[in-house]
DNA sequence: CTTTAATATGCCTTGACAAGTATATGCTTG
DNA sequence: CAAGCATATACTTGTCAAGGCATATTAAAG
């Protein structure tokens, strides 16, 4: 079986599975709403059913997807390893989203080095410290 | 800028980032500890580092990596839109990682096994329900 | 039973990415 | 400066998954 965290990396999915939280839609619904060809939206559904993100009813000819909660409880098990560890930089992600506001389009440029992380730790020890 | 869950997918740096959790290692000590060849490692480490989970500090010829708490408060952030909806059913996960508990090893927090009881769907709509 | 609506599936192409192997870079010590 | 350890990068290859397009399936309506 597939980790919940690689049948959520896809965007569309994602979308999809944010549209349901309001409440259950047909194939047709999400298509519209999200744009996307109705093939793609089968074939994400389809994942989604198969690793335990929704569930689907039959109406007439159209079909009724909503949410199991079963596989986000299970990221929230993997994800609370590492709370403990960032409850005390709390206010850290606001600064961390409004960085990513803004860029958008990138990715498929190699040799692009453009590692400059910022440590947010000033540690006074002897560490030439270089997050590089 | 990938998605936070996009880094995620990939099992290796799952792993590595579990290993981190209780303290920050150099590159070789995660080569012998995962068993994984040295470039593998550190290319893992280039995506996390500039995907903003961990950061380096030098120390003589070995990196020292540790973790940075915002893309893992980013992935909660996300998560939590579907908290008000799963707190309903909460015992459903125990149920549901017993049910996947032999198909994959993975090396996060154990979760304890307790096959409380409960119809998995008690829900008779009119539906002629078919969740696949 | 033919048609139409809604959804699912199959095939194919394309692109992304992980891992292997080889090599480069950098720091340290003699 | 040479040698050696630790880590990073380049290049290549194989795999796999997402999306487009065409078609199959199923149900309702006429």
């Amino acid at each position: 079986m597939e980790s919940a965290f690689e049948i959520v990396a896809e965007p569309n999915r994602r979308a999809i599975l944010s549209l349901l939280v309001s409440s259950q839609q047909s194939v047709g619904e999400i298509e519209r709403q999200l744009r996307m060809s109705q093939p793609t939206v089968s074939k994400h559904l389809r994942v989604l059913r198969e690793s335990g993100f929704v569930e689907s009813t039959v109406d007439a000819q159209r079909r009724l997807y909503r949410l199991r909660p079963e596989p986000f409880q299970e990221m929230d098990v993997w994800l609370s390893q590492f709370r403990r560890f960032w409850s005390t930089h709390v206010d850290a992600l606001e600064r961390y989203l409004d960085r990513m506001g803004q860029s958008r389009q990138d990715q498929s440029t190699p040799t692009k080095r453009k590692t400059t992380e910022k440590p947010t730790r000033p540690k006074p020890r002897h560490d030439k410290g270089e997050t590089k």
